[in-house]
DNA sequence: GCCGTTTTCGGCCCGACTGTTTTCAGTCG
């Protein structure tokens, strides 16, 4: 049965942007957004829970559910046809060229029939939008380029493997500056997304001009996209977009904050703040004074306050001079700025991990003093899928992997090498009695347990490379999928089902076997695989590479809503990749996994018990 | 269209930058 969540995500997401270009009621278009947000973070198949239920979702209402309902029943949802046929094909297409948005692309569509990329092009080349009210030939140019990055791109989101030593580089240099008190990057890569669409960076200066300054001439820098006071965007040497803030030292919490996001976090935080008469921006948190002028008096009742009051005074058809109107910050008294924990704690909330701040009730839990223990590296005893130099793609000695285990406080390691499966990389039984000898040899010299393991491969009939008499010789085997991906869903689920009833199998790697940014990884039956996992005592790998975070953040979610036990693994071929395990458990974070779901939080005695339980069970 | 540590109705986050304006709309994050 497949997971419907996705594609209703899919279909709410299409209508509030088709709304959005109709102009229908912004707080509408909202709903919409929001509901497709809540969908695609529910813990539960929506094709399953009891239709009485739907409402139970948070921003999902009685309308909402209908939509859904009317989904599942007939496939088609009636709104969203009849706004396709309101909004012609292809403007959808044309909000999606950034400094594009709706009312534009509505525009140029009525007054010049552009309906595609394409046409837009051929537009632009004929100087036609120049002529169009409120552009210009600026407009042009800057479109022009626009799609020319585009163009180079399939997809505009990096990895964030890709993205990170572009940050810290750009960090590096900005710290070199004797203005910079602070410098850190926030955004989608602080939270730990698995893509970025850009780099955020952050820095505290008294004196912003010369931060900016820096990063307009710097190396790194291909092209200034935007060059304000506090706010500069460039295009770097590498092609990705950076977003440079530049705040007082003493608004770096509240930067922090903002920054960081996400949105839709930002945006239920300020709500709360609000609510409590304050208003939050990336400058501080402040009162919020009544009758939008006058401040308030100190002591005086927030509630005579009116929610927004300020900030319809801001509307158009104000008569105040602009700069008044728009001093949001200064115009009420300081509550807190200075740290993250400080703005949280003001808002009778506990700190959020970024890893957390997505808007799917974190807040919430912050505000009941439940948020959870969630899991750290340091909450790691051990890793439990790495490679030695024994089989053919590991590059490390056994004796240096050690080690640096070792140095990191680890218990044990699995040297979880290829097997005869992967003729190319992998040890035949003979190998593996071989490196065994070498184990003992090896000896607990640094004080650390090495597991005899291996990395089966599961074959395309869902066999591995040994029998149980051999499998039973090693104390830890992961099983994984390394050939044939492009087999149907019903066919990978049936080769890793067999995989996993072995008495042997302790884990599953990389189930689904996508590599970000570059395939998507098999489809496969999940609630299948979780429910075999969960009777044979079989655990589920979080591969901590950043190219694969293979379980994806949506399926550990159902993994622990199915009691399966984890692991968070390195995947180590060489000694840098042992710092996987920081991807890993960030990874981890996000599917709000705590250490008790993790077996490699476990001491070695109770990974051994969960091998012996297994063989118990399937043996 | 959703929702309530004020509320079942009346609200709904907030600011920066650009290009085109002479006071602002559109877009973005």
């Amino acid at each position: 049965m497949a997971w419907a969540n996705e594609d209703l995500k899919a279909h709410f997401e299409e209508i509030a942007e088709l709304m959005e270009i109709s102009e229908e009621d912004r707080y509408r278009v909202r709903a919409y957004q929001r509901a497709a947000e809540a969908i695609g973070v529910a813990h539960a198949d929506l094709s399953t829970l009891p239709r009485g239920e739907l409402t139970s979702v948070k921003g999902i209402g009685d309308s909402m559910a209908a939509k859904i309902a009317q989904y599942l029943d007939e496939g088609r949802i009636d709104l969203l046809e009849e706004l396709r046929t309101k909004v012609p094909a292809g403007v959808r297409e044309l909000t999606r060229v950034p400094g594009l948005g709706p009312k534009t692309a509505m525009m140029i569509h009525h007054e010049l029939g552009v309906d595609s990329v394409e046409s837009l092009q051929r537009a632009i080349d004929g100087q036609q939008l120049r002529h169009l009210p409120g552009l210009g030939a600026k407009m042009e140019e800057k479109l022009r380029g626009t799609i020319e990055r585009m163009g180079a791109k399939s997809d505009d989101r990096t990895p964030a493997a890709d993205a990170l030593p572009i940050a810290e580089e750009l960090c590096a240099g900005l710290a070199e500056l004797s203005q910079a008190h602070r410098v850190a990057y926030a955004g989608s890569l602080r939270r730990m997304s698995e893509t970025v669409g850009d780099i955020d960076v952050l820095v505290a200066a008294a004196d912003a001009a010369p931060v900016h300054a820096a990063l307009r001439t710097s190396d790194l820098v291909r092209q200034v996209l935007a060059a304000g006071q506090r706010k500069t965007s460039v295009i770097t040497a590498r092609g990705l977009q950076a977003d440079l803030r530049v705040v007082d030292p003493d608004a770096w919490g509240a930067a922090m904050v903002y920054f960081t996001g996400s949105k839709a976090h930002n945006i239920r935080i300020r709500e709360r703040a609000v609510r409590r008469g304050l208003t939050l921006n990336e400058y501080g948190l402040f009162e919020r004074p009544a009758e939008g002028r006058a401040e308030a008096e100190p002591g005086s009742e927030r509630a005579d306050a009116e929610p927004g009051e300020g900030r319809a005074a801001a509307e158009p058809g104000d008569d105040r001079p602009a700069e008044e109107a728009d001093a949001g910050a200064a115009t009420g008294a300081m509550v807190a700025s200075r740290d993250e924990a400080d703005v949280y704690a003001a808002l009778d909330l506990a700190w959020i991990a970024p890893t957390l701040r997505e808007d799917t009730g974190e807040v919430e839990a912050a505000a009941d003093g439940a948020l959870p223990r969630i899991v750290t590296e340091a909450d790691l005893c051990g890793d439990l899928h790495a490679h030695s130099d024994w089989s053919g793609d590991g590059k490390e000695p056994l004796e240096s992997l050690t080690t640096a285990v070792a140095s990191r406080g680890w218990q044990y390691w699995a040297v979880s090498d290829h097997a005869i499966g992967l003729p190319m990389n992998g040890l035949d039984a003979a190998g593996f009695a071989r490196r065994r000898e070498a184990l003992a040899a090896l000896g607990d010299a640094a004080g650390v347990v090495v597991l005899d393991s291996v990395e089966l491969n599961i074959a395309e009939d869902g066999k591995l490379d040994f029998d149980d008499d051999i499998l039973a010789e090693f104390d830890w085997c992961v099983a994984a999928v390394h050939t044939l991906l492009d087999r149907d869903e019903a066919a990978q689920t049936e080769r890793v089902l067999q995989a996993i009833m072995s008495p042997h199998v302790n884990a599953i790697g990389h189930l689904t076997g996508r590599k970000i940014g570059k395939r998507p990884g098999f489809d496969i039956d999940l609630e299948a695989v979780l429910q075999a996992c969960e009777e044979t005592g079989t655990a589920l790998e979080i591969n901590g590479s950043p190219r694969r975070l293979d379980l994806r953040e949506e399926d550990i979610r159902r993994a622990l809503d199915a009691g399966v036990m984890l692991t968070i693994d390195t995947d180590a071929h060489t000694l840098g990749d042992l710092d996987n395990a920081r991807w890993g458990a960030l990874h981890a974070q996000r599917a709000w996994v705590t250490p008790d779901r993790v077996l490699n939080c476990q001491p070695v005695e109770t990974v051994r018990a969960f091998v012996a339980d297994k063989r118990e069970r399937q043996g």
